[in-house]
DNA sequence: ATTATTTATTAGTCAAGGCTAATTTTTTAT
DNA sequence: ATAAAAAATTAGCCTTGACTAATAAATAAT
């Protein structure tokens, strides 16, 4: 597999993500930022490689082999990231790109003592689950509070950015890990939330705020 | 610059290091595994970037602005061999590879965390010495015990292998960190060696053990 | 000094991955 | 049901970095 293949394999494994059955060109092309020629070419090689399921004019759909492949990069990207974070102090906004590149280094090896390294993250800086070695998805993805919709429920897990100023500010507001939370409004001009705590408690917050705390959804 | 081109330089500044003033395009060729044929095309190319001074059927000499990029990416490589023994417990003699594809990753900020967070190492796991981010290199090279020759003299610096049983191994036989030695004889066949130990003690020991030795050659 | 040999370069090809332009297929709208 | 629009594919070209075969230049040997 070259970089181009994985990267591929990856842009289409999140595409079906959302339920979809297949996946069109447009959608790959979009994603990949390349013009829908290149995809055409690319879905015809990722096909006889038997990653994809290809019919033409008719999208793809990932086959069993592509989705463990996929998830291997997805492993090691959230692995990446969790390192640049947890050990190189990197926000957890500025660590995409370099882990783009980085999880195109072939060393399984590396990738296994990087996860023992990092404790066995379940989950990477974004709350996105990481993959097993075997592709298994264990967890339940959490989101940011800020992607919540009004009247959604769930419970605050963790938060990205761990400085003592953020969670002495959770502190001081009455938000805490394990804090049950329902969406009561959002403002759409600057993406203000207000929220109920435990059922009692009417909080309201910024966006920058909000992005921070992650959520388990329920 | 392209990942070959980085590798390209690279290799055209070891292959300048032993104070060669020029390098031809058949070592290059040899260092990098490919063909004459493929290096000239590539000479020309970072002629015209103004990284070698390239005179057909001539060979090529580093420029300064070919030596600053060289340095850089063997910064990154010994860097990232650090990390790998140091964090992921790599053994010293396992990391090239890895690094040779980390090696590319491009991000500056990246380099800067991982140098910090390995506090500021001033040489790789094989002993070499890492050049800071403006490409100087202050240190002096250290060499493994195998590779000096008989009669030449030194100071033991540092081990490669530091686990407890080579630890209590170096201490039983009277070798320590600090230590100044001469080598006495060098088996061919083995490459065993035998060193006089502070000008009173000799010391017979395998290629196995010299091989984990660093020596600051006087 | 001329030939032989070695070394290096050019010419032409290939695969990967991108592109644009032209064409084909599918979908949508009348 | 057919025409128009949208989506996808093919054809043909480009660049990078390899290769082989053919050629040219530099060096070595007689």
């Amino acid at each position: 597999m070259t970089t181009a293949e994985e990267n591929y394999l990856k842009a289409i494994y999140h595409l079906s993500e959302d339920g979809k059955k297949s996946v069109s060109t447009n959608d790959v092309a979009r994603e990949m930022k390349t013009k829908p020629a290149s995809v055409s070419d690319m879905l015809r090689k990722l096909g006889e490689k038997e990653m994809i399921e290809y019919r033409k004019y008719y999208g793809v759909h990932i086959t069993e082999e592509g989705k463990r492949m996929a998830l291997q990069t997805v492993r090691k990207h959230r692995l990446w990231e969790v390192f640049l974070v947890d050990k190189l102090n990197f926000a957890w906004d500025e660590v995409h790109e370099v882990a783009e590149e980085l999880e195109h280094i072939q060393s399984p090896l590396l990738i296994q003592r990087l996860d023992a390294y990092l404790n066995y993250p379940k989950f990477d800086p974004h709350g996105d689950p990481i993959p097993d070695e075997f592709g298994d998805v264990k967890a339940k993805p959490r989101v940011a509070l800020n992607e919540m919709e009004i009247d959604q429920m769930g419970q605050i897990v963790a938060v990205k950015d761990s400085s003592a100023a953020f969670l002495k500010y959770l502190d001081k507001v009455g938000a805490y890990i394990g804090a049950r939370i329902k969406v009561l409004d959002k403002v759409e001009f600057d993406g203000s939330i207000e929220i109920l705590v435990d059922q009692k408690k009417n909080l309201f917050m910024s966006k920058e705020v909000a992005v921070n705390i992650l959520i388990l959804q329920s």
